[in-house]
RNA sequence: GGCGACGUAGCUCAGUUGGUGAGAGCGCUCGACUCAUAAUCGAGAGGUCGACAGUUCGAAUCUGUCCGUCGCUACCA
């Protein structure tokens, strides 16, 4: 590469990789893996490797009425439900290799400390003002009640069992005002409307602000910029902070009365600067933070699901502007969804797998590629059990594995050590040049987050070395001109190694089991293999897998797990 | 209802600001090879780019209508 990679951590550019916080309220599924956290850590593992200073932070977002609800539901404590599934979350991740600097939660002081900091700088800026609005109140219970603590008869199609948010049954969305025969989800009387106070985020004011922006934002996704300046076109109308729970963040003014909390929606997104914050405290370094939120040179890029669009380029843009001196995301390259047979995955309505099933299923590394592979970056892509094994056989273990496998396999049998480089001829120096320029190019595809396109420049790589092989044929080699075989396999060896450190964001597992022969991989170039190391006889770096098993195996009921 | 997206080879998807004969991977057919996890390499077949109309010298790409799929619609985040 023309540009060595620094190995000095504070020489690069500082790089927050922020990404979408799981809601806490259950199992997290294969869309949400391939949306926002597998391209986070693929992204986040090839910055580190050309020298950016990476800090890639995320937590359980354990707030807000979903987890309530299901709290409710089961008879246990809001806490219970969060530690259940972030101790889930935490496993998988684990399990997946995905490199987080920081893996919080939104349940921690430093978090509520920080989220009550940014409410009284935008308080104290004009940009949260107080309204009283008319809810409905539950006498028996003593206490006002959110919208999904209301059922009711849905004035549209009639399902009694409506939520005061959404009918479940003809999906409209509703107020709850609009609730035939309203009743509390907690004492099953019927509510009154009073008059209740609320703080509200006037997003109103950045209207102008946030168009401009939004304006000039250039390489973003198409779909991510339609849907952001739709809404600044519409109006962006001004939002509700504050809830009627007593589960939540506490409000440090105490003027609204007992009961309410700062709702998610306001918090969450915070999480991005409370998580820098308490890495900074954990490195030792307190104001470490500040490198990544107010060097105007530092990146943000935000890996979210489309779902959360509006607010990552609307809502979380305008609390900064509000608040002032922090930097705006550089990029939200927000995916689309991962389907499964056309349906959108929900791990409530058992549409796919959650993230434990598909590690039950496929190795971490299988998994990965499969998903990268198919990772919607520009549409909707559609997913299966069946598309996932046969990506991993017919692509990654195919192309990838077996090439490692027959060039370790060789060089084992026939030198067994790394071989000396010199002796190449200007085709063996061809095969090597491909592969350098395949890294040169997967950085240009990652840098666009065009994750996909940079896999696809791997493993074409991969095939080049392939066709190399088969061209030069060592397996003949070695009985006619040992000297020729072994320049070869060296030349094929290091080839290898470089096709290695491009798939390495993607498959980090695989990449640690050659450390042994090849060395770690420490920066984004294709290094050569120390001459003389000793190289065993291989393992194979991939499992095939069993497609007709999985296949009655997927026939069986999947049955739903918990809400979204 | 409103907003947005999508509908391109058997399957999953790419196709920057409209312009050499429409692409990739996998599958399929044929051939080569046999070191390698029956893997690899080469060649080839296969699509009137959802339908219709329009703008243009020229449209998969722009406009309109229609059909189909999906998402969002601000108290799920």
């Amino acid at each position: 590469m023309a540009d060595p990679p620094a190995t000095d951590r504070r020489v690069g550019t500082a790089v927050l990789v922020a990404v979408a916080w799981p809601y806490a309220s259950g199992s997290r599924h294969l869309g949400h893996l391939a949306g926002a956290y597998l391209p986070a850590d693929i992204f986040a593992r090839h910055q580190r490797l050309v020298g950016n200073r990476v800090l890639m932070v995320s937590g359980s977002d354990v707030h807000g009425t979903p987890i309530t609800v299901r709290a409710d539901a089961e008879g246990v404590a809001p806490a219970d439900i969060v530690d259940r599934y972030h101790a889930e979350f935490v496993a998988d991740w684990q399990r997946l290799g995905i490199s987080w600097d920081l893996y919080t939660s939104t349940g921690t002081e430093n978090h509520a400390a920080v989220t009550q900091d940014l409410f009284l700088r935008l308080l104290a800026n004009g940009h949260i003002d107080r309204r009283s609005s008319d809810q409905y109140f539950d006498a028996a219970a003593e206490r006002f009640l959110p919208d999904r603590y209301i059922e009711g008869t849905c004035p549209h199609c009639g399902y009694v069992e409506a939520r005061g948010d959404q009918c479940e049954d003809c999906g409209r969305t509703l107020d709850p005002e609009e609730l035939v025969d309203p009743r509390s989800k907690i004492s099953g009387s019927m509510p009154e409307l009073r008059s209740t106070e609320h703080f509200y985020l006037r997003l109103s004011d950045f209207t102008e602000e946030l168009g401009k922006w939004l304006d000039s934002r250039e390489g973003w996704r198409r779909h991510v910029l339609n849907f952001s300046k739709g809404w600044v076109d519409e109006g962006l109308k001004d939002r509700a902070i504050t809830r009627d729970l007593d589960w939540g963040i506490e409000l440090p003014v105490d003027d609204l009365g007992p009961g309410k909390r700062i709702y998610v929606w306001f918090e969450a997104v915070i999480g991005y600067l409370s998580a820098a914050k308490e890495w900074a405290q954990i490195q030792g370094d307190p104001e470490a933070w500040r490198d990544w939120w107010e060097d105007p040179e530092a990146r943000a890029v935000y890996f979210i699901g489309k779902d959360n669009i509006p607010f990552h380029t609307i809502i979380w843009p305008g609390m900064l502007l509000g608040y002032g001196g922090l930097n705006l995301p550089d990029d939200v390259p927000a995916n689309q969804y991962v389907t499964f047979k056309g349906g959108k995955a929900s791990a409530s309505r058992g549409v796919g797998l959650t993230i434990g099933e598909g590690l039950g299923l496929f190795e971490a590394d299988s998994m990965r590629y499969a998903l990268a592979a198919a990772l919607p970056e520009q549409s909707d892509t559609d997913l299966s059990v069946e598309e996932i094994g046969r990506r991993i056989n017919e692509e990654l273990v195919a192309t990838w594995g077996n090439l490692v496998n027959r060039v370790l396999s060789m060089v084992h049998k026939n030198c067994g050590v790394v071989p000396s480089p010199e002796g190449r001829t200007d085709g063996d120096l061809a095969v090597l040049e491909s592969v350098d320029a395949a890294l040169v190019r997967s950085t240009e595809q990652v840098e666009r987050v065009e994750l996909r396109a940079a896999l696809r420049t791997g493993m074409d790589a991969a095939a080049e070395v392939n066709a190399y092989l088969n061209t030069t044929e060592p397996w003949k080699l070695v009985k006619s001109d040992a000297e020729r075989a072994r320049v070869v396999l060296g030349t094929a060896l290091a080839a290898v190694a470089g096709v290695r450190v491009a798939l390495s964001p993607y498959l980090p597992f695989s990449t640690a089991a050659l450390d042994d022969v090849l060395g770690p991989v420490k920066s984004w170039e294709r290094l050569e293999p120390v001459v003389g190391a000793p190289v065993p006889k291989p393992i194979p770096l991939f499992a095939k897998v069993d497609l007709e098993a999985l296949l009655s195996g997927d026939d069986r009921e999947e049955e739903g797990v918990d809400t979204e």
